[in-house]
RNA sequence: GGAUCUUUAGCUCAGCUGGCUAGAGCGUACGAUUCACAUUCGUAAGGUCGCUGGUUCGAGCCCAGCAAGAUCCACCA
């Protein structure tokens, strides 16, 4: 017996996944491509799709990017392939629960797919993300007492990467340990060669075709990190806040005009103060100047619609240094741009005696001064929207820099265009319009961070002279890691930023699946996008519109979006809350295989859902159930092989038909487990994957183990037995792929890796067995179920009338019942009658035990009495007659007919007592 | 301010294009025990499907309104 009593997932997953990789069965094979006319025929056999690897070796973290040669000519058509990316998680970090439910949700469409036949490849991924990295590697400066100031952009970029090397590793091993069946040696990190490579190609094409530009804008700072970031990087967050009323003297001193703002320590940047055109109360004020309190310059009032009669006092400050709106009315207006507030935080010299103060400080400094002067007119509490970093949470300021944007109108507008034509179809499906409303709103995308942790923006400025028309001259280099170059003896000296990841992100497919333009590609687009809702905008948007600039088609045909997983009262999971899930915990506990199971569970596309350990323990309970199912069943076959001398080749599955049905319970298997194939497919193609773990669930556990498995103990058919075994093995295979491979590997009679069978075949039964054997069943709940109910617990005979189907199976109904014998009955009936329409069954009981349970008989006959009113109710609708199917009238015809029978024979049993 | 989603058993969720007595897992109660599995077996209890209308022979499902909760987007001084 090679089968231990229970199943133990840690003494074997390890071992079975080091099988697989060594069989190389995760990656995409050249041989099937040939088959399916993707190469020429010049390769030879056998060797794999290196091609389509952008890299030979292994983990090529940080290794040159080998470009792929010739791969030949174009083949006729694109060929069924599966092909799927995964977001790549932080190279230097730890998986969390929601690394664990992609995993689970891309591996087991992935393992389905492969055994469909299909050539699969599952590209993993490893993050250097960015700003992440870069805060954790900030602290571990700090920790040392230094700052980022003390050295080069080049050295600092040297600093993280060895940092990122040095803590690299672990996030592999974990993907590894949840079974995930990706193509290794394909490994990309977001900073590899050919990354580089296809964004600066991109950013060329981008700036040749005019999409990118400086820009002087007001961008979102935080003043800690000392980097800007993009919209949708900003925590916008609703905040107490004051409102203080500031008189602004008239020049003339014929009055004044009293405004309200926020964010007094900015007045030093204002430039001019608004009033709705329509306000009455300020007609005559528009044109004139205003004192500019604290300071010895004058501003004008100005005329514009951004101030709102209705809002403090109807009069608002503009400062377009600090203030998006004011920015917008300065330009309106041509007003100039004055900045107060340095990238550090802290006042410029503009603010006159305030300069060198943190705003902060600054702010109650005016006040106080204000106050003084007799200009501080009133302060009211309000609540208002405040931006934060979402990383620091400091309060996001908008400062003014030369920042790279792109112009995303035209990207945006495509992207829209092949969204509404439904090129890619969306689970769930209104995540496609909400995509749609966010890209028709989009702003220009600030592509510059201040961060050295990333790819460098190839941009030059010529640094001896300015261009013709003074303003810095610009132009694309992708030589990078030098700081300056010269070109016809002109110096041009490197930007400093680097990509937003986002920018370099939303190459993901492209640069996964090495598409190059003019070579067709299997694996582009890929088949699906599967990521957290939460990044719909950040990266699915991204890759949309860069994929279609880059490639003119859409990079995937579906998304698939997975909620939040959230602990197990529905609240978002922290570190601050202390209710974070490690997976890799229950991992240890439970098996992969019971976390898969357990994260599935429960969980429908797009929708944030709890998550609790007692799924992965019904998991792993379903594990072992298999486990001993598959060691109940090799025992069988142990003791056929002895006894009649089977060899083991004889029961071999692979044939569409390599068992008989014959007795009870056999064609009934058969066409369940039929059932479940085809509805699993079904699911699987729609993403349902909870429902397929739960209908896999109610098959082995309910159908196969409780039914039929149980029957079979009384003769087992050892075909059958192994066939369905394969075949159950098979179709749970990509939700549970250790403890399958393992019983797979202990099993006599199964050759190969189960990873690389085939997905079954079609199951041939009978359909009268089958329904026969679904009545049998019917006897036999409503015996225990009857006896459990019977005072006294004891066991009874059960003995059969006129009953050919109970008569022929006698010792299958005693042996699932656990009546002590089960018997004929000739003449008068005796005992208690069983509730069943189409069956004469009673228990001996004694005439005082059936009294007893006379009670129980009543309520059962007005249960019933109950149903058939309401069918009789329905049957005396005309209407319902008249329109409704005629099969379904007829089904509901008979079943009046059965409650009928059902009733009369119950109340016969009464009426003898 | 805009948008999206959710509301079904004690808990977490299914319920596909409207069709018979609304399901599962976990939990609960009762019973079983050396027969593959106590990570087990059997049985049972538990639901006016958020509320109000409407469409329909028929509504958990479709439509309208209301209520509660969640999430995302947004520059209101």
């Amino acid at each position: 017996m090679k089968f231990a009593k229970a199943y133990e997932p840690g003494e074997y997953e390890a071992e079975v996944y080091g099988a697989w990789e060594a069989a190389g069965v995760f990656l995409p094979k050249k041989q099937e491509m040939v088959s399916l006319g993707q190469f020429p025929s010049e390769h030879a056999e056998g060797e794999d799709l290196a091609q389509y690897s952008s890299e030979p070796a292994p983990g090529r973290l940080g290794q040159v990017f080998m470009a792929p040669q010739s791969i030949g000519p174009k083949p006729v058509a694109r060929q069924r392939a599966f092909s799927i990316v995964m977001p790549p998680p932080n190279a230097n970090g730890n998986l969390h629960i929601g690394h664990g439910l992609t995993i689970a949700i891309q591996d087991t469409l992935v393992r389905y797919h492969r055994l469909l036949g299909e050539p699969t490849w599952y590209i993993p991924g490893a993050d250097h993300a960015g700003f992440e990295t870069w805060v954790v590697y900030e602290r571990v400066l700090e920790k040392q007492k230094q700052t980022r100031f003390m050295f080069t952009r080049e050295e600092l970029y040297a600093r993280v990467w060895d940092f990122v090397q040095e803590q690299r590793g672990g996030m592999e091993l974990q993907v590894r340990a949840l079974g995930a069946s990706c193509s290794w040696r394909d490994l990309t990190f977001t900073l590899d060669e050919n990354v580089v490579r296809r964004v600066y190609a991109t950013f060329e094409k981008m700036w040749k075709d005019g999409l990118i530009y400086r820009g002087e804008k007001l961008v979102n700072y935080c003043t800690k990190h000392q980097t800007a970031f993009a919209d949708i990087e900003v925590v916008h967050r609703d905040e107490e806040g004051t409102l203080w009323s500031v008189a602004y003297p008239l020049l003339d001193g014929t009055g004044e005009i009293v405004v309200s703002t926020t964010r007094p320590e900015t007045m030093f940047g204002d430039v001019a103060v608004a009033v709705n055109p329509a306000d009455e109360r300020y007609k005559e004020m528009i044109g004139r100047r205003l004192k500019l309190p604290l300071t010895e310059r004058d501003i004008p009032v100005i005329a514009d619609e951004h101030a709102e009669i209705e809002y403090g006092t109807g009069a608002v400050k503009i400062t377009p240094a600090h203030d998006y709106d004011d920015f917008e009315v300065g330009e309106r207006h041509d007003l100039p741009r004055l900045t107060v507030i340095g990238f550090d935080g802290k006042m410029l010299p503009a603010a006159g005696e305030y300069a060198g103060m943190e705003s902060l400080d600054c702010r109650k400094k005016v006040l106080k001064d204000l106050a003084v002067a007799g200009l501080l007119r009133g302060e009211k509490k309000i609540s208002h929207v405040v931006a934060h970093c979402y990383k620091c949470d400091t309060v996001v300021e908008p400062l003014l820099k030369d920042q790279w944007f792109i112009d995303v109108e035209k990207l945006a507008a495509r992207a829209i265009e092949h969204l509404e034509r439904g090129e890619i179809k969306f689970y769930p499906e209104s995540k496609g319009r909400v995509l749609v409303n966010y890209l028709k709103n989009l702003h220009d995308w600030n592509i510059s961070r201040q961060i050295p942790w990333g790819i460098a923006i190839p941009m030059f400025r010529r640094v001896d002279t300015e261009g013709a028309d003074g303003r810095p001259e610009w132009i694309f280099d992708n030589r990078t890691h030098l700081s300056e170059i010269e070109i016809g003896g002109v110096r041009y000296k490197r930007d400093e930023d680097t990509f937003d990841t986002w920018f370099s992100s939303g190459h993901w497919p492209i640069v996964c699946t090495n598409w190059e333009e003019g070579l067709e590609n299997p694996f582009y687009p890929l088949n699906v996008m599967e990521t957290g809702a939460d990044i719909l905008f950040a990266w699915v948007a991204r890759m949309i519109m860069i994929g279609l600039y880059v490639t003119d088609e859409v990079p995937f045909r579906e998304v698939y979006l997975h909620g939040l997983v959230l602990d197990e009262k529905g609240q978002k999971m922290s570190k601050s809350k202390g209710n974070v899930i490690n997976p890799m915990e229950l991992v240890g506990k439970y098996g992969s295989d019971a976390f898969r199971l357990g994260i599935l569970r429960g969980r429908s596309a797009g929708m944030n859902q709890a998550f609790a350990e007692n799924s992965v323990i019904s998991g792993r309970n379903l594990c072992n159930k298999l486990w001993n199912i598959a060691r109940l069943v090799q025992g069988m076959v142990d003791a056929e092989v002895a006894e009649n001398g089977y060899s083991v080749s004889e029961l071999t599955t692979g044939a569409e038909r390599a068992y008989e049905t014959n007795r009870m319970g056999e064609d009934w298997i058969c066409r369940e487990l039929e059932g479940c194939r085809v509805e699993l497919m079904k699911m699987l193609e729609e993403y349902r994957l909870a429902e397929a773990v739960e209908l896999l669930h109610a098959t082995i556990w309910d159908k196969y183990a409780d039914w039929f498995v149980e029957s079979q103990k009384l003769a087992p058919n050892i075909p059958l037995l192994t066939h369905t075994l394969a075949v159950i093995l098979t179709m749970l295979h990509p939700f549970a792929p250790f403890v399958t491979e393992t019983i797979w590997q202990n099993l006599s009679w199964t050759e190969g890796l189960l990873i690389s069978q085939q997905w079954p075949l079609k199951l041939i039964y009978d359909e009268i067995s089958a329904e026969k054997f679904e009545r049998l069943m019917d006897v036999v709940s409503e015996t225990r179920g009857t006896l459990q109910r019977l005072p006294g617990g004891k066991k009874w005979a059960l003995l059969y009338g006129d009953d050919s189907l109970v008569a022929e199976n006698s010792e299958l109904v005693k042996f699932l019942t656990r009546v002590p014998e089960v018997v004929s009955v000739e003449g008068q009936p005796r005992g208690l009658r069983l509730a069943l329409a189409n069956n004469e069954l009673y228990l001996d009981v004694p005439e005082k035990v059936v009294l007893e349970y006379k009670e129980s008989l009543e309520e059962r006959i007005l249960a019933v009495g109950r149903e058939l009113d309401a069918l009789n109710l329905r049957m005396m609708n005309p209407r319902y007659v008249e329109r409704a199917p005629a099969e379904l009238v007829r089904e509901t015809r008979n079943a009046i007919a059965e409650k009928e029978a059902l009733i009369e024979g119950l109340k016969r049993e009464l009426k003898v007592i």
